[in-house]
DNA sequence: GACGACATGTAATTTGTTACATGATTGC
DNA sequence: GCAATCATGTAACAAATTACATGTCGTC
């Protein structure tokens, strides 16, 4: 249960409108924890009704006009327990290593084609990340003072390189899942031994 | 919506019951896809009113005694089309990058604790799969037989591989974020620039 | 016959997804 | 006034999570 969390630090970041909120879902917070508008809506309206965040005066009547948000020391409080909590890493639930598994039961007919879309896709990802850090983390660049970086730089900065690492490593593993499968033609496969893995 | 092209393909692997099927998405098919007993029960329960598998016979009454399913031939047929469907990346999501996100901007209190806790976490996961890859996949101890590796074996080998790199990525980034966090005491942080990343 | 392990299931709730509805503002 | 865009929202549904309920079987 971490979307109203993730909205109050961006709130913090920067009070915005659910439309803008959504757009920073798009870009930024979104590389580690995506929603779409309507989730953005529905949480909003629950935080507040809990007395966690408030509509800036201005605007009122509700649909069609702009409504941004501030957040609440309730709100603060609120993310300032939910930092320190503890939660254990999600298993992985991946479609691609599924289908993988998938077609060495059934035969890997057209996987070939699937793997090199993921991997372009993960290749303009990673580029996009790396810009990034070229833009706001690189020596001279700082987003920080003179005094180097703060420690809220540093934290940003390893939220972004775990983006990184992990495209990284897609497009890695992808490669060579390509190298292994692409050239072999797509074979149907004998029925497994004891569950493999 | 792969859960129940998880459940045909482990089936095929090996016909099971319910409970046969939530041990193996504990260990084996949940390395890439897991799913909790309810779900199972309620997924097997729609693919056989939707004709895809069927409960070997022994076993009727239901509550109670167990009841072992096989795929049939729609069943095969609806795998192997969902094979070769295409479907995106889905974005990260990822708790403990928002949390290090928010510690930004609330102070991390008490961080690098959870760090320690994920990268010893991690350790072990990896360490479990690097004895699966020993025991199932080295020169030797191959599970196919003197041919080589067949097809399927280098397709599974591949998805064990994607668990290992993870595994291994995520040890080496919390090592990383653990040098850079582990020592500095938590600070406030000061109000971030246009969004960082 | 009571207990624990095995086994299958129901129910309630929350979260996420998809499709649609409606109002406000601006430029033409 | 009309279309495009910005902006907020509703509704219906699907999937996942959490908690609980029930039945069978072996064994002591």
């Amino acid at each position: 249960m971490s979307l109203p969390h993730a909205i109050l630090t961006a709130l913090l970041e920067r009070p915005s409108s659910g439309l803008e909120l959504t757009r920073r879902f798009d870009r930024s917070i979104g590389y580690f924890w995506s929603a779409t508008h309507q989730q953005i809506y529905r949480e909003l309206g629950r935080l507040e009704r809990s007395g966690r965040i408030r509509a800036l005066e201005s605007a009122r009547p509700a649909r069609g006009r702009k409504k941004e948000y501030e957040v609440l020391p309730a709100g603060r409080a609120e993310l300032t327990g939910w930092v320190s909590g503890r939660e254990d890493p999600k298993p992985v639930r991946d479609p691609l290593l599924l289908r993988m598994r998938a077609a060495a039961v059934v035969g890997a007919d057209g996987l070939p084609d699937e793997l090199r879309r993921h991997l372009a896709l993960h290749e303009r990802q990673l580029a996009e990340y790396t810009d990034i850090e070229a833009r706001d983390f690189t020596r001279g660049a700082e987003v920080s003072g003179p005094d180097g970086p703060t420690e809220a730089d540093r934290l940003r900065h390893l939220v972004l390189r775990a983006g990184i690492d992990l495209e990284r490593m897609w497009v890695e593993w992808l490669s060579e899942a390509l190298r292994e499968t692409g050239t072999a033609t797509a074979a149907p496969a004998a029925p497994a031994g004891p569950d493999g893995v």
